[in-house]
DNA sequence: ATCAAATTATTTGATATCAAATGAATGTGC
DNA sequence: GCACATTCATTTGATATCAAATAATTTGAT
């Protein structure tokens, strides 16, 4: 690992401090900062753990972390359509598309059409597949033991269950296509 | 917005569940349920913010979300580097240099070489880039209070504090080169 | 039954991202 | 001074990501 990308500890504190300065100095924003800091540092927080994960665990076996990504949640589904899979990693799905092509291409999932309807496209880990992710996962819980072993257990179960009370939240309407949007999701 | 990337709702717990499920089952793997659903649910909830705010208010607006992430940590800043940016941002020094390019060719930033250290460079906000983060920071921060505004403020508050706390932890030391990494962290 | 609209997956083009290599500047040991 | 290693930014090549376009299939409305 070459490159660094993990601020000084300190200086993680101090830059949300000078980013809440900052924005409190524009009077034309209507600042709450508490929101600000909770989605700053919750999208801070996790690019760091992804960072980590990627570059300490899944580069050094041969992957992605949106192919890791990818392949553990169509292990946990079992088998499960390209559209789902966008849904639950948050991408499009054409960008599902591109990840499956990498990792069919490397024999670790499978695309058959085999339902009913003939657009979809059914996807399943291979037994290489399997192997992977299972040592995969194994490595990088081990990680997320060391960032997060020393928290009080009290304030991890909180902290899921508020991101668990995020996660139902539907997503808010869309600017423009408010309607259409919505309908989907 | 063609795309959809966002789960139903109750689905999205679900999925928790059975992923939690699957690993139980998996005999080799000591798994730590709270620390898992903390990391997975982390890096879930902050994946549906960047897909929303970059599909919802950034792409509108010419930019993609690594080009605001940049972009607003430089106008935070000041004046900034590009190893600090790759630091507050966690990503790597070459992806800074990449959406410098692009910042730069939009007129939103600029590069000069004024350190005693002939080696570094200073980024700065372009008046259009100041005009641009401020509309854009606006558009995000109404849809951030659309998110979370519903939250319970102890609630958010509690997990500001989490969030802080973990932002806090120095990168565990690398599996491989850890006395080198460590140094620099 | 047929045509239009919607939904599926995929592809295309531009940008972002990593690892690894490169070039320039600095620092260190001798 | 001079070579060697370090650090900085950048570039290169492969993959990931978005939006938008395309192709195939299904659904719906007449």
């Amino acid at each position: 690992m070459a490159e660094v990308a993990s601020d000084t500890p300190s200086r993680a504190a101090a830059f949300e401090r000078r980013a809440l300065a900052r924005l409190a100095g524009e009077a034309e924003t209507a600042l709450d900062p508490a929101v600000f800091a909770a989605t700053f540092d919750l999208i801070r927080a996790a690019n760091r753990l992804m960072y980590d994960f990627e570059t300490s665990v899944h580069r050094p076996l041969g992957m992605s972390w949106a192919g890791f990504r990818v392949l553990f949640c169509t292990w946990i589904e079992g088998e499960v359509e390209p559209r789902a899979l966008a849904g639950l990693c948050a991408v499009s799905r054409g960008t599902v598309s591109s990840v499956l092509n990498t990792l069919e291409r490397d024999g670790l999932v499978r695309r058959r059409r085999q339902s009913t309807d003939g657009r979809v496209v059914t996807v399943t880990v291979t037994a290489q597949g399997r192997q992977r992710v299972k040592k995969a996962f194994a490595l990088q819980h081990a990680r997320e033991h060391q960032w997060l072993g020393d928290l009080d257990r009290r304030t991890v179960a909180a902290l899921v269950e508020t991101l668990r009370h995020l996660l139902e939240i539907p997503r808010p309407g869309a600017p423009a296509a408010s309607a259409a949007s919505r309908e989907r999701h």
